[in-house]
DNA sequence: GATAACCGTAAGGTTGGCGTAAGGTAGACG
DNA sequence: CGTCTACCTTACGCCAACCTTACGGTTATC
C-alpha cells in the first residue's frame, strides 16, 4: 500500500509513517499542501491521509481540489474532536472517512485497510458483445466463462476497435495505436494480428471493409 | 458507518439515532421486524441494533433468520436487565455483542465500534487462493497450514496482485507498489521478487502477461 | 561483533510474441 | 470470365522480455 500522508505536526506524523511502514506499507509524508498537491499529481497512490489544519492553506478546499480534478484516491480525513463541522464537511465533499485525533494507530491502519477495500472492489468497466465478456480495466476478455489470452498487440487491436464501436477504423489508427513514434513497421503484420484475434474471438466478429478498415460486428 | 436500528418504542429510538447521527453515522430506524426485514434484504448495514420485544414478532427468531441467510452483519441487542436467558440465546443464536437498557448513549456508541472493528477485522481481510490462506491484516501466508514467511519487498507485491485480483497489474503499478519515491530502482528487482515469490508460494500462481504485466491465477 | 536475512545487481539462459514473407482467397471492375 | 488487388492465413525465425541464480553490500538480530 502506497500511503500520502499530509500533516505537519511532526510529533503525530513521524510516529504514525514509523507504525505504518512497520505495517509493510510506503508512507510519503508531507507537511505542506504545496508539496502534497505536486506528489499526487505526479503519483499514484492506495490511500490519502489528510489533516485540516495546514500551514499553508485549508485541507478542506485541498480535499475539493483533488475530487474537481477528477482524482479519486481514497481519502481519510485527520481532524479534532471538536470540530464536528469540519467532519461533516469533509465527508461532503469526498472524504471517504475520518479518524478522530488522538488517534490509535491500530485505528487507523484498521480505517485505511476497510477505505482500501472498498475502493478495490470499485466497478470494473465491461463490455459485453455477442457471447464475449471484455473487461477494459482488466485487460481480460472470456467466452462462455472460458478466459481467453491474448498478448499484448491483439489486446491493443480490440481495445480500439471496442473504443470506437460501430465505427469504420483505418488500418492506420490501429497501427498508430499499437505501434510508437519510430517502430512502424511494414508489411502485414497488422493484419496478422487481426487473423489472429479471429482464430481466438470468433472467425466472424471483426468485419473487413476492404480499403476502409475494420469494424466490430454489433 | 450504516446502522439499522430496529426499536419500537420511540422514546428509545429517538435520542438514540439522534445521537447516533451526531457522530457522523447514518441511522434507519424502523420499529417491526417485518420493515426491518425487507431493509436488510435491499441494503447492505454496517452493524444491526436489535430490541427483542417488538410488536409483530420475536427478536430472537428474527436474528436466527438473518444468520440462516447466511448475512453476516454484526448484530447488537437491545435487552432489559432482566432478561439475562435472553441475552445468552442472542449471542448463541448469532448476536455479536449487547447492550442493557436503559442504555447509555455513548455505551451504545463503543460496542458498535468495537463490533465493527471486529467484524472488519476477521471477515475482509483473509483471502483462500488456490491452495493458500493469505491474511491481508497480519501479513501471513500459509500453505496447507504451514507458515510461509515473506520479505517485505514480496509481501508488498502480492497485496498488489491480490487487490486487483483477475486483473492484469502492470509492472510499474508493483514498482510504485514497492517503492517509494525517490528510491526507484533500475534493473530487474521486481523480476527477481516475482522469481522468489514463485518458489516459495507456488510455480504457476503468478501468471506472466508478456508486455502487460503479472496476474494470479484464481 | 558475528551471523543471518534481505535486496539490488548483473550475467546467462529460456521462450513467447511478433514481424516477415509466401501462397492462397475473394471482392471489384471491366 | 478474367484480372487485379486488397486482404487472409500460416509457418518460421529472431530477439526483446522475462526467468533464474549467484554474488556482494547493507541492515537487522542476538
Amino acid at each position: 500500500m502506497r500511503i500520502l500522508l499530509i500533516e505537519d505536526e511532526a510529533a503525530l506524523a513521524r510516529p504514525l509513517a514509523e507504525h505504518l511502514e512497520a505495517d509493510l506499507h510506503i508512507v510519503e509524508w508531507f507537511a505542506t499542501l504545496d508539496e502534497a498537491d505536486s506528489a499526487i499529481r505526479a503519483l499514484e497512490y492506495d490511500v490519502v491521509l489528510l489533516d485540516l489544519q495546514l500551514p499553508d492553506g485549508d485541507g478542506l478546499s485541498f480535499l475539493s481540489r483533488i475530487r474537481d480534478r477528477n482524482i479519486r484516491t481514497p481519502i481519510i480525513i485527520l481532524t479534532a474532536r471538536d470540530k464536528v463541522s469540519d467532519r461533516i464537511d469533509g465527508l461532503n465533499r469526498g472524504a471517504d472517512d475520518y479518524v478522530i485525533k488522538p488517534f490509535d494507530l491500530d485505528e487507523v491502519k484498521a480505517r485505511i485497510h476497510t477505505v482500501c477495500r472498498r475502493s478495490a472492489d470499485q466497478l470494473t468497466q465491461t463490455i459485453l458483445i455477442r457471447d464475449l465478456c471484455v473487461c477494459l480495466s482488466d485487460h481480460s476478455v472470456s467466452r462462455a466463462g472460458q478466459p481467453i489470452r491474448l498478448t499484448a498487440k491483439e489486446w491493443g487491436v480490440l481495445e480500439v476497435l471496442l473504443r470506437r464501436k460501430s465505427k469504420i477504423v483505418p488500418k492506420e489508427s490501429l497501427e498508430a495505436a499499437i505501434y510508437a513514434y519510430g517502430e512502424e513497421v511494414e508489411s502485414n503484420a497488422l493484419e496478422a494480428h487481426i487473423s489472429r484475434l479471429r482464430s481466438k474471438l470468433g472467425k466472424d466478429l471483426i468485419v473487413t471493409h476492404r480499403g476502409m478498415g475494420y469494424t466490430l460486428q454489433p
